[in-house]
DNA sequence: GGCAGATGTATCGCACCGATATGATGGACA
DNA sequence: TGTCCATCATATCGGTGCGATACATCTGCC
């Protein structure tokens, strides 16, 4: 998943660990962070594998910091980004992945943006019923405090449910305008 | 966390893995999911701490089916569970822990209760905050996409913030009705 | 008779987190 | 002027947990 989100976002421009880290912060919002402990070591394994390079080393003295390395994706790179945007397979509708995917949905093509937006709705539609059924059936075995957190549950993936309906919907009409 | 979980499950009944796990998705629902690829090293280790102790084993004629190991709390596992129940520092409000601590508040103290609650409150209002001010100030760079991601976080913020507004009450009254 | 699906224990590689170390720069405040 | 804190910047390490996989038996159904 960092990868996918590394290599989107040098799409935009070559960058350094740091400045990456707060791009990710700006751009997953809530639903993911990345811990510099898993940064830097992709970075490095990226570079490895040759998708992206180290931009030539700024002067030293002209940038007094401690020297920042910036990377620039190469040709493989976007190669490799763009197979994995194609990627619309069933870990893509995770909790984790979905939102880095979400994120970078304006680069991917339209079929699999929904073929990733249904996989989605249908994971969540599992888990509410999930919660449905244990909410109504082992009501004995439950005391308060964890009822409430699948009350909780159970709204969050209600909502979520409407708000992919919402999303699809709105493909679907953009669907409709490129066919005119 | 799962350590936690476990001991907690338990003091309901020994149990072996299998066991263990189904009653974890009971209990957790949605928010936390535990694989046996965490769960049996973690019984182990349990075990090898002195939390736990295998039951003696079952009359395999009897029971036709694979050994199944039964583990129980020790007297030492009951303590060391009643020492995390009253811990309530800041990893407790993550989102990982912060479930599986409501799942066994019953067992909490009541003033550990109240901190772990408005502990998780404030978390999620900081965060809240940070989706506020990236919606507002940054709206230039970040497309349709991205900003639905964010606006459903915002949604979702706000949203438990008010459902632990109304656990947090529900907590004050208790706490008069028994000072009365 | 056969086969899917639940029951059951277990391992391995991988992704990621959180704490921590290290150190320079810039600005605020006394 | 000195000092102290926040930000900038890279990096490592131990630990937690996941997902895939393996292996084996028992149950129910067609």
């Amino acid at each position: 998943m960092l990868e996918f989100a590394i290599l989107g976002l040098l799409h935009e421009a070559p960058m350094h660990g740091y400045e990456l880290r707060k791009r990710l912060h700006e751009l997953l919002g809530a639903f993911r962070a990345f811990s510099y402990g898993t940064l830097y070591p992709t970075l490095r394994r990226l570079q490895r594998e040759g998708w992206i390079v180290e931009e030539a080393p700024e002067d030293v003295r002209s940038w007094g910091r401690r020297a920042r390395k910036v990377y620039e994706l190469t040709a493989e790179g976007k190669e490799r980004f763009a197979d994995l945007l194609a990627n619309a397979g069933p870990q893509t509708w995770d909790d984790d992945s979905f939102g880095v995917h979400l994120a970078f949905f304006s680069r991917t093509p339209a079929e699999i943006r929904m073929r990733i937006l249904e996989g989605r709705r249908r994971r969540v539609e599992e888990r509410r019923e999930g919660l449905r059924t244990t909410l109504s059936s082992a009501g004995e075995r439950i005391d308060r405090y964890t009822r409430e957190l699948h009350r909780m549950g159970l709204d969050s993936t209600e909502r979520e449910v409407r708000w992919l309906n919402e999303l699809i919907a709105h493909e679907q009409a953009e669907q409709r305008e490129r066919d005119e």
